[in-house]
DNA sequence: ATTTTTTTTTAGATTTGTCTAAATATAATT
DNA sequence: AATTATATTTAGACAAATCTAAAAAAAAAT
């Protein structure tokens, strides 16, 4: 029921990784986490003895019903953690995500749900990401890419799926943030960039490579 | 500058093992980490190679100015967080040592630095003892063992030195706290107990080994 | 159906932190 | 001073997590 930081990367990568329930490559992980596809081998032999995950050599990797269990609470002390940083030691939302790598490897329990209470049971982290609960169930937010949202619909960003410093630097100099509300006024054909206005600033141009990181939500119900 | 989380926990016990400025035994270490001699031994010729410490073979161990900066460090983490479990995520007093033993670990200064701040910068931490600033400087809290407290002067308790759940346990169930206004009514010679008397509770009797172990402060100036 | 390329696994080392058992140094006793 | 007891260090192993280089399997291209 205890497992190394190491091993709680592994199987955090993995989760987020298999979207849906497909396989993962060694490969992928080794890209994910940064080390080299011999050292995922490895781990993943020792993971699957724990029957955290089924593997067969060359044939990919994906969670068991316990692994999946395992990597959803990580997730929670990471996004509750990310919420404490930002929310009452005043950090800005780009900089925490290094600090809770960290911090979600504090094994007590009764520390998370103490601080998630302390929080006032927040839903979702400062990037937007929902928080898994004590029991590991995390509401599917359904989310659609700027890419998607058909021009002039006014929408609210809810997440973002990048989160490097670059791409969050980037934000805050558009001033974009969870919560802001934008449309899309036209979409350029030649390089696929978007024109952006959100209320009260001047219209600027994002790339394609920013807005199929940004995820928004919208008012779906059809205007009779 | 960054070192694992065992290297921290042996510069912390030889720290508080080197009272004053006494050398410190393998043994004395071995027993405070939980290791073996033997381990003892392998990790203080690393930490001397880091110049943590000054150690020669049989002639026992102490730190460096470096060393005891790391320690200080480590010691003002460890106390930060045992505040904030305690007055934030109401933790009771004999829990949180276990977990700040984990939280010490984390890296990051900024957050200790923010957390301070957020906490309201400290002077003591949940048990009584003195939080070091960032700089590493703790003031000398000159305190008295109960066993030298004389008879029927009143004092308040400001620390206590031995901090294991079974001591602490001991403590609530005698109401005894960081604060608490005590004073001795006598000591029987046969067996050493000491009466304790706390203002508006009955009185009762505590053994030599609680009593070594209780730190008090009292009013020391002469009356006229 | 071969050949070539890409992906993945194995082999063999390395580092960190730990252990037990045996050897040696120091301290205490006779 | 010699002996006994205690403290400490060395020798040799082990587990976890990682690496590089080489081998093997799978996928893609010819
Ligand atoms: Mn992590
Ligand atoms: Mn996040
Ligand atoms: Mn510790
Ligand atoms: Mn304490």
């Amino acid at each position: 029921m205890k497992y190394s930081p190491s091993k709680e990367n592994y199987l955090k990568a993995i989760f987020h990784l298999q979207q849906d329930d497909s396989v993962v490559s060694t490969n992928a992980l080794a890209r994910q986490l940064n080390t080299s596809a011999a050292s995922v081998t490895d781990m993943l032999k020792k993971l699957k003895t724990q029957k955290l995950l089924q593997y067969q050599p060359y044939r990919g990797v994906r969670l068991t019903a316990e692994g999946k269990k395992v990597a959803l609470q990580i997730i929670r002390k990471h996004r509750l953690w990310e919420y404490f940083l930002v929310e009452k030691l005043a950090f800005g939302w780009e900089e925490v995500h290094e600090i809770a790598e960290e911090l979600e490897h504090i094994s007590s329990t009764k520390l998370i749900d103490r601080l998630d209470h302390f929080l006032g049971n927040p839903r979702t982290d400062p990037h937007g990401d929902p928080i898994p609960d004590a029991q590991g169930s995390m509401p599917l937010v359904q989310q659609t890419s700027l890419i998607d949202l058909p021009v002039r619909k006014q929408a609210a960003v809810i997440s973002v799926s990048n989160q490097s410093t670059a791409m969050l630097d980037l934000l805050k100099h558009h001033h974009i943030g969870i919560g802001t509300k934008l449309a899309v006024n036209r979409r350029f054909e030649f390089d696929q960039t978007l024109e952006i206005s959100i209320p009260n600033r001047p219209v600027f141009t994002i790339s394609e490579l920013l807005a199929a990181n940004l995820f928004v939500a919208y008012d779906t119900t059809t205007t009779a």
